[in-house]
DNA sequence: CAAAACTGATCCCATTATGCAAGTAGTTTT
DNA sequence: AAAACTACTTGCATAATGGGATCAGTTTTG
């Protein structure tokens, strides 16, 4: 029997799971975009993964259990991607990487409100929003507001009063790659 | 000019700098671990890095501003490498990795001791170590106790009590490259 | 003082990941 | 019936990763 990890060390055992360049674009663009189908994954990423690349990764998300994946009753061959309670509990994490990364990285104005948001509601604010995922995703009822409203509004509104020099995010020209 | 960068949100741009198998580990073992010279990092990484690996993340990391690197005094050619500011600010960041690999991924008791006490120590804790990494990397003057010796007597304590599957870490007999 | 051990790397080479562009098979809309 | 949309797949080129040996100095050891 081969020993399939390197250590049992849980940052490490976190790092073979979503130590890669795109893993934690996809769960992001799914938990704060809402992004729900390969083509919204797609085309309205702010970073323009490949498709490979993006079947890859949503493959390997579902096998680690941090996805599933359901069929969508509006369209034969429409895939629906649903965060399973691990992804959701991602929410800190991509708090605190936001956090960090707002300060220690060259990152626009804009793109970092929601990041902002999450930072100063803190461990309240984030719990708010798991239990708002948990009902979008897992299908369990809701009481509070909703989180993903108040960060869509404030990120809304910092693009229409932006002096910021990032082309607003609603869509750069992206080249989608159906051609011709 | 071409862009560098894939976006300007800071959750990417954390991403690019620290979104690989590697970069964290280094950072953790020198982090908690103290790891200070290339062969510390090299013979007692837990999860087995390979040399040119290690080369170039360590040069990649000095270069993003985390590391800084010195000559040590005692050995001509031998390099001291510390945590800047920016670095240590990731605690954080590696404790809620720490809380969520516990959780979510198979890490063995052992090695989630240190996870677990950073965990529960919450903010306060973070900020207390951070102030230690700051005196160990930074030069700054010190006055708390120790939390790096406090993670240690606990991962310690739990490596001869432990009822666990895992070898102990002290070393494995994992194959230096000097051979015969 | 010569051999051994230690230092931070570097080199070679195989494997794997990334990324672009195009294509596919089926489904829905027009 | 044609066009557009769906979730991918395939081919191919390039870049990143990783294992193992090697290296040129430096220090320690016998």
């Amino acid at each position: 029997m081969v020993e399939p990890h390197r250590s049992g060390c849980p940052i490490n055992l976190t790092l073979e799971m979503l130590g890669d360049r795109w893993s934690l674009i996809v769960i992001r663009d799914i938990l704060v975009g809402n992004r729900r189908h390969f083509r919204e994954l797609l085309t309205q990423s702010e970073e323009g993964i490949a498709s490979n690349i993006l079947a890859d990764r949503l493959h390997r998300l579902v096998d680690a259990g941090l996805l599933s994946r359901s069929d969508d009753p509006t369209h034969r061959q429409k895939a629906v991607y649903s965060l399973t309670e691990p992804a959701i509990q991602l929410v800190p994490l991509l708090a605190m990487m936001g956090a960090w990364g707002r300060r220690h990285t060259p990152a626009t104005r804009v793109l970092s409100v929601r990041a902002q948001l999450l930072e100063e509601g803190g461990p309240d604010l984030w719990s708010d929003f798991m239990d708002e995922l948990r009902s979008l995703h897992l299908g369990r009822p809701m009481k509070g507001p909703s989180v993903i409203a108040k960060l869509q509004a404030a990120f809304a509104k910092a693009v229409t009063g932006q002096k910021d020099v990032t082309p607003t995010p609603e869509k750069l020209p992206r080249r989608v790659k159906t051609k011709r």
